[in-house]
DNA sequence: GATCAAGTTGACGTTTACGTAAACGTTGAC
DNA sequence: GTCAACGTTTACGTAAACGTCAACTTGATC
């Protein structure tokens, strides 16, 4: 009677999902803000349930993939008030697609930008080392790119 | 006398450089507000140098890789203040090999993004077909995609 | 009873690159 | 003389996703 409501009926503080999943308090409650989370009360405190936890999960996938909080939340709204379900996957589906087909042409520009890029750096290079050689730049930035990878491209990289 | 002032003393409208580089007034003189450009004044109006224009180019072509507006001043700023030409090469080689950098790690991101997308559009697409599979979207999907390409990705595919 | 940790609700700040009026001056064409 | 076309300045608006206070309440603990 006390061990059985174990895993559906379990709720969460938002400490215990924001640690889980790596957002801030503050992240919680703005989804909340922009409807995309619905916490039970607790007096004040928000009390996530099972379902929340899920929603939860949902966001942050459709974050990763560089939906925006307004594309994310219509589709969380779809599997709210429809009842059909195939009718919002094939919207899922749609949207993911056409999500996928934006990160392609955003591949695509990002390779042209390097193409340009390493135009430009060839010709430095080549200046350089002709005129001052000793200030061509070695293995020191290699730092600044090591450190960029542990940070925040996730952000810069995705929907902008 | 009167034919030997041509290329290097010619001068520009805003309405030229604008037309000749595909830009608006306002983002010229919004650049202007930034220091990236210094036209000269007659009376009120702008009276953009044949320099005006190189930096102009630059700053276009900063943008088209992803570089800020400070980023890019910056860079203008050091073949300004600096007479020593090798040293703002070096610079701007490194700053360039930084952005090469962040690019690639972006695509890289967006890389990862594509996978989750493909495999969740994949499971949809399992699921539709084995209870729904009328509902599968088709080729009208792909309208999305062209007029994406017709459209801004070069904005949100870069800088952020 | 005082303090402490954790929660809450506003509400403003941040960042980037301009767009979009509003209100006005100058010049040339008719 | 007057209308259109171009120029000017100032200044607010936008969009996204929170961060960062500030000021307060609540429950637990010493």
């Amino acid at each position: 009677m006390l061990a059985d409501l174990r895993r559906p009926e379990r709720t969460f503080t938002i400490r215990q999902l924001c640690n889980e999943f790596k957002a801030t308090p503050r992240a919680l409650r703005f989804y909340e803000d922009k409807g995309l989370l619905t916490p039970a009360r607790e007096g004040l405190n928000r009390v996530y349930s099972h379902k929340d936890r899920v929603r939860l999960q949902l966001i942050l996938r459709g974050k990763r993939v560089g939906l925006s909080l307004s594309e994310i939340r219509e589709l969380l709204d779809l599997y709210d008030e429809n009842d059909d379900g195939a009718a919002q996957m094939a919207r899922s589906l749609k949207k993911f697609r056409e999500r996928a087909a934006a990160l392609e042409q955003q591949r695509e520009d990002i390779d042209g930008a390097l193409i340009e890029l390493r135009e430009a750096c060839a010709r430095l290079e080549k200046r350089l080392a002709e005129i001052r050689p000793d200030l061509l730049p070695r293995a020191a930035d290699y730092d600044q790119v090591l450190r960029a990878r542990l940070d925040g491209h996730q952000d810069a990289a995705l929907g902008k």
